[in-house]
DNA sequence: TTACCTGCAAAGAGTTTGCAGGTAG
DNA sequence: CTACCTGCAAACTCTTTGCAGGTAA
């Protein structure tokens, strides 16, 4: 199953050269079919407990950057002590499950239009997140 | 200006010691009109410009941490290099100013009402927050 | 060849902790 | 008196950076 052509063009496509470690990380993060969330550090796991490969943490940091620059990845804004990361770039929100630090998706969709009363002039709005903490109920 | 009894009872309401420590740090964070967003830095640096109190780290840290587990204090959900708190401990959302860093309240009513059309079985949801990231339209 | 990339190790920043001495009740 | 609190310094965690060697085009 090495299907990696798609990921060596789309590396193309964003200006970064494909290098080996590169192609690798796009198969962990992008082989899926529902977004995934994860933070530098599952991300070296999978890395060395799916394909056995050895990555070093600056090359990781590094490219997880570059990718999210490129705007193939992006940060999720909820506070924690780790950066979280998603693969789903649209416009979404977010559960956040309280109490075992998970989280999951909510498309556009999935909530109401937003209205907001209040204005800041001279700013222009950029995006609009809703974020649902959760908590298991027993 | 010492009307300080009000932070001494309420210390003692919420079940702790009203040390000077602890009565100078409301007396920085509370009496204000406005609603304060800060870190424990920002904190630290008035008590020592406004106040001229010298109190170290670890005790404001530990101060800080009391009040939020009290419910004295908010900790904001945003995702920064620093943790930021807030003196509003109400239901609220937030303006984010990308260009600035500032953070600025809006208030429950100021959001019309939240549809959320998916649900999570087994659990509870514990707040909605919303988050309007903007930037400076110049 | 040249600009870009990798990876080690060291540095940085914010936060937490151990512990000895101090204080409120 | 006793439980709780303060503050110093060391430790920790996540993240960033400097730089020498390697690689894509």
């Amino acid at each position: 199953m090495k299907n990696n052509n798609k990921f060596i063009e789309k590396l193309r496509s964003l200006g970064l050269r494909p290098t080996e470690q590169r192609v690798k990380i796009c198969e962990v993060l992008f082989n899926r079919n529902d977004t995934f969330h994860f933070t530098i550090n599952d991300l070296v796991k999978l890395l060395e407990n799916k394909l056995n490969e050895k990555i070093s943490l600056a090359t990781v940091y590094n490219t997880i950057h570059a990718f999210k620059k490129k705007g193939y990845l992006k940060e999720i804004s909820i506070k924690s002590d780790k950066t979280y990361f998603d693969t789903n770039i649209s416009n979404h929100h977010h559960f956040f499950n309280e109490s075992t630090g998970e989280l999951i998706d909510i498309k556009y969709e999935e909530i109401g239009n937003i209205k907001l009363k209040k204005t800041l002039p001279g700013k222009k709005i950029k995006s609009v997140e809703v974020l649902v903490k959760v908590a298991n109920s027993n």
